[in-house]
DNA sequence: CACTAATAGTTCAATGTCGAAACATTGGAG
DNA sequence: CTCCAATGTTTCGACATTGAACTATTAGTG
């Protein structure tokens, strides 16, 4: 069809990368999120909650920051997890800019539920790389995504 | 805080990996894409409008596969990519199920604009690995990706 | 101390996203 | 040929997502 440019080999390379990057990501994750139907938790929703559980209480902008999202976004999934009593919003008594976000006991016993398998899974998933390939893959991408200042 | 989990080194790794591939995935299309803003497109529709542009014509269920989305999805994107008249759906005539959608003048006159800036800031991201950390990147990530059936 | 710049969070409109149900069309089994 | 399973697309409801405009609060500068 239609191919207007020269697409270099470099430039081949590079779109060849990203997709990869892509679908390996897309695979992995929907052998391993595909079951959070069964906790009626949306992929967010358990990353917000994932990283309160094993990390503690966080205002949102921080938050926001770990799971790579923006702010605006955030309230919007907290507002849901906080519908469900899954998490609390506490605003800071220092500074009154900040509200921090706490998991609840009900939140807890979610992440507790889904957890184990879900390690099970990731675990699983990576299997089919080597140790020293999983090594080299931890390597490559922190080098890519530290990379880009 | 609420660490209620022994967990393992090889989960910790596993833990490691899938934010590590998050991280860079997202650090590699925020310098790559943040300029979709100067045509007005969203990724999701850079995505289909590219497919369309290097591969040709295709049915919503086929571009759905290259982009790694429902075809629920397909039908909201390609349908506020009619509106711009960036695309026309055409149904298929031996079997009337495919509707196949296809670039037109317009649509491919945006990606020419766009895509030689594209090029060079996605083969300037990666740049940031050798030749040989590339070429391992890309086979790892392809063997993680396909060794999920 | 007052004003201003910076920061945290919310709101809003537009679009994306999924999964399930519904509809259209086709192909295959009896 | 007829029915039925399979496939492509749409619809719908719920939620996600962004970026920009806005509010509240704080910190810093003169």
């Amino acid at each position: 069809m239609s191919i207007g440019f020269k697409i270099s080999e470099k430039e081949k390379e590079a779109l060849g990368l990203i997709i990869k990057m892509h679908r390996s990501l897309h695979a992995v994750e929907s052998k391993t999120l595909n079951r959070l139907v069964d906790i009626k938790l949306t992929v967010s929703q358990f990353s917000v909650l994932e990283v309160l559980y094993h990390l503690g209480p966080m205002c949102q902008s921080l938050l926001a920051n770990k799971v790579l999202k923006s702010s605006g976004n955030l309230t919007t999934v907290i507002d849901n997890l906080e519908k469900r009593e899954l998490v609390e919003r506490r605003r800071s008594t220092e500074d009154r800019r900040y509200i921090d976000v706490h998991i609840t006991e009900k939140g807890s016993a979610l992440i507790e539920e889904f957890f184990p398998g879900h390690m099970e899974r990731l675990v699983d998933v990576f299997s089919v790389l080597t140790a020293a390939e999983r090594k080299e893959l931890a390597r490559l991408t922190k080098k890519l995504g530290l990379g880009q200042s």
